[in-house]
DNA sequence: GCGACTTTCCG
DNA sequence: GGAAAGTCG
């Protein structure tokens, strides 16, 4: 048996990996890899997160007598090097399941395929086969309920364990010079994330366990952001340090209206996948092309008070300083910083879903852009573009006692619960915080309703 | 054709 | 309680 390659990339671990699986039985020895093509992008959250969980990853393989090789390059050059060198005769993945990166998986295979190497595909990130669920008039469903419906019965999964045993090649030393390992950001800007994340399959089991023993308080702590009430997987998925079957088996198991609402959950991540296949475009377009003709806000001096979370609304710069030090915002939250972004600041969906993208550790082009072109109003299933948060109402509502706002905006500490939520009108602010709402909230209100009525019918 | 639809707000 | 849009079975 020739050897194989087995080439990493989001699905950083041993367990339940049906292409690991695949390459350790059909080859004696594999060479493994993770390959960095994303050295000119700047330096986001997720890449901080990725230097940590393939030194983890790495870490898990060295126990098992192995190594993890992480070189810099372009995998379409250095793969097949690689398989030159090593005499391997396959490549081996975890299917990515996004458009274009599939695309480019194909490229990959035609270009190997020349070579004699084979690109084999097993796995992936996904519960669901997008092409398999169609309505029925054998179109894609544009709307969550009856796209859950009709997924879920197929919602199978068996969790396999870590592959029992696979001896590993060295790296040729004609491609040592590729040898580079992801550094830590400097100065340490991301010091904040690890106070509330372990990258790596292990902190993602121990996850997963944490969460499932409070399955049954998860429909009610879910909502409120001062509570560590929701699953926070989702950057696992995100790297694949844990699969989503594993997740699904392990509510399952559970049971009950907790695991319920959580695989609901699950299906909302499987429908943002379902959504990017079938129209791709959803990503940078309108899914409701009616909404072009908006006109959309281009005030950089107020996106950049949003990003740094001095708007003037507390629980809306909560949230931002949370997202900015920890690399995560609670879902509640999402909504709220959204809503005021695009329905009160009237700025374009996109302003705010590249900013996620830049500082969200489980930023996932996927449910990005489901989450922002939901809360405009512009995305797939109903859209009621005349549903507007109220962040004050939002902060009385889900965190009535102020502890989430005083976590992220000490300089509103020592005002009472009902003041902290809109202290404008409290008449004192504290000295150092925005005396009022960047934008009033009535008038953000009404002026969001004209610009959507305009573009109605 | 008709009821149902994650996450609402205002009066 | 009403506002109010479009998809789905």
């Amino acid at each position: 048996m020739s050897p194989g390659i087995f080439w990493f990339r989001r699905d950083l671990r041993l367990a339940d990996n049906p292409a690991l699986d695949r390459a350790c039985a059909s080859h004696e020895k594999l060479l493994l890899v993770y390959i960095d093509d994303d050295r000119k992008q700047p330096y986001d959250a997720r890449r901080a997160w990725l230097a940590r969980s393939l030194q983890s990853l790495a870490a898990d393989i060295g126990e098992r007598g192995g190594t993890l090789h992480v070189l810099a390059g372009n995998p379409d050059s250095l793969l097949p090097r690689l398989a030159a060198a090593s005499g391997a005769e396959a490549v081996h993945v975890s299917a990515m399941q996004e458009p274009d990166a599939d695309a480019r998986d194909a490229r990959l295979a035609a270009m190997l395929a020349r070579d004699n190497v084979a690109l084999r595909r097993a796995g992936g990130r996904l519960l669901t086969d997008p092409d398999l669920v169609r309505t029925r008039d054998d179109a894609p469903y544009r709307v969550f309920t009856p796209f859950f419906k009709a997924a879920r019965p197929a919602w199978r999964h068996r969790s396999r364990v870590a592959p029992g045993r696979f001896r590993c090649l060295e790296l040729p030393a004609s491609l040592a010079g590729a040898l580079s390992p992801i550094a830590a950001p400097q100065p340490g800007w991301d010091r904040g994330f690890w106070q509330a994340w372990t990258p790596g399959e292990t902190g993602a089991r121990r996850r997963l366990d944490t969460f499932t023993e409070r399955l049954d308080a998860y429909p009610a702590e879910r909502d409120v952001p001062a509570i560590d009430g929701t699953s926070r997987l989702s950057p696992h998925l995100h790297f694949g340090e844990i699969s989503v079957g594993r997740a699904l088996d392990a509510a399952r198991a559970h049971g009950g209206n907790g695991a319920d609402k959580f695989i609901a959950e699950l299906g909302w991540r499987e429908f943002a996948y379902y959504v990017l296949h079938h129209w791709p475009d959803s990503v940078e377009e309108n899914h409701n092309r009616r909404f072009d003709g908006l006109a959309w806000r281009h005030d950089p001096a107020a996106l950049d008070a949003w990003q740094r979370g001095r708007t003037g609304v507390p629980l809306v710069d909560a949230g931002m300083r949370q997202l900015w030090h920890e690399g995560w915002m609670h879902n509640r939250v999402r909504m709220v910083v959204a809503s005021w972004l695009t329905k009160h600041m009237g700025h374009h969906w996109r302003d705010g879903a590249a900013w996620f993208m830049r500082t969200l550790v489980d930023a996932d082009i996927a449910n990005n852009a489901l989450g922002w072109q939901w809360v405009a109003g512009t995305g797939v299933d109903a859209a009621p573009y005349f549903r507007i948060f109220n962040p004050v109402t939002q902060s009385r509502r889900f965190d009535p006692r102020g502890l989430y706002l005083r976590r992220w905006l000490p300089e509103l500490a020592l005002l009472d619960d009902v003041a902290i939520h809109a202290p404008w009108e409290a008449g004192h602010v504290p000295r150092g915080y925005p005396p009022r709402p960047m934008v009033d909230l009535a008038a953000g209100r009404a002026a969001a309703l004209a610009r959507l009525k305009s573009v109605s019918g």
